[in-house]
DNA sequence: GTCTATACTTCGATAGAC
DNA sequence: GTCTATCGAAGTATAGAC
């Protein structure tokens, strides 16, 4: 059914996947993924028309065809890039002795929620985002509870009590819950939850540190 | 799918409504509210039409209008009706002497995740939704806090370690967002977020009863 | 690559008959 | 209340000139 364009995302694929960041995307195309990620944030999907995309990247609306093919790839497209970033980040801010502290500091910085919460809506009727959206979150998760489970185990950590799996679920869930409210400027009950989420945190992993941290004693 | 609840709602917000009656909602006004929750729920806002809602309810476009006037007013008045129905289950749930475990319970089987998730991101752009949400927010938070405030307190739970503003955040967060991974197939961790949650509450306000509580010895 | 031009669909909303 | 008829605007997508 459409297969002009596919030739291009095989190409943005293999420069993903080959360890580098996708930004040769030399300007038309990184373009117009990013005036569709503006649009996506700020007006929601309903917004990311050929049409609109065309009119604020100043051009035609057939070359958003010509390089994306129908619009669903377009949106999936700035899934994925925003994905791969947020992947990469995730993965270096959790390179840490004290992921969990990572976790919740990273996850809170997200300004991007409405972003998330716009794919998620997204991925409830077009299965092509749907289906990558559980891809990555699985990468996602894996990635989070190698690093976090290394890290407790190092730790010497009683697993029993605090399994990594469900701290983690913990401390993101409230983090993008906290996060979502906040875009909302609602923020009752924040400052206490915060205090209790980093005293479990402290409890687990110990105090937030700037620096490396030596032996337990 | 999961269509099988509307009707319910329509007999709950005759019953909830009961002594104000709301809206004599006989039939049209309730049936196009239904069309559409259900539209939204299935396909996504961008599906909710003028068009497609009359095509569902077998009736046309210009009585849509007739009713409702602009389709952001439809939209809004189905969240309304939601919101006060989940308000009111709400309520009710959390009139127990544990409502910790009420609000974990009840959170957790709102299997109608997607439908809040498109809520939000209409949030985003609509306005009117956008204050909607917040005030309703407002009065769910608000609600929560009174009971669990109060049920701690005849507890004499510290909450100074347990102030009932985080404990709530936490439980409703990490219940939506386990809630919103299942909705997409995923449950890595969420035995183990479950049993952290669980042992939390329990910490707080004991275990789990069906009976009333007596004294805590 | 980029544009113009075009085809066809669907949108929200209203006027007016009944 | 409910319908038919109609409006202009906006949507996706393609063909073809340059």
């Amino acid at each position: 059914m459409c297969a002009g364009h596919l030739r291009r995302h095989v190409e943005d694929e293999r420069l993903a996947a080959s360890g580098r960041a996708r930004k040769d995307d030399s300007s038309r195309r990184a373009q117009l993924l990013d005036v569709a990620e503006r649009l996506l944030l700020d007006e929601g999907y309903a917004a990311v028309t050929s049409r609109r995309v065309a009119g604020e990247a100043g051009i035609t609306l057939s070359l958003v065809h010509y390089y994306f093919g129908p619009m669903e790839n377009l949106l999936l497209e700035v899934f994925r890039r925003r994905a791969e970033d947020m992947l990469a980040r995730e993965a270096d801010a959790l390179a840490s002795d004290q992921p969990l502290w990572a976790l919740w500091d990273t996850t809170r910085e997200y300004a991007a929620t409405s972003l998330n919460q716009e794919f998620l809506a997204l991925g409830n009727h077009y299965e092509l985002v749907r289906d990558e959206i559980c891809a990555y979150s699985s990468r996602f998760r894996r990635l989070q509870y190698e690093l976090v489970s290394k890290a407790l185990r190092d730790r010497q950590v009683d697993t029993a009590e605090w399994p990594p799996e469900g701290i983690i679920l913990l401390i993101d869930g409230t983090s993008r819950f906290l996060g979502s409210e906040r875009t909302y400027g609602l923020s009752f009950g924040h400052r206490e939850a915060t205090a209790v989420i980093e005293r479990l945190i402290t409890e687990i992993e110990g105090p937030r540190s700037p620096a490396p941290r030596r032996t337990p004693a």
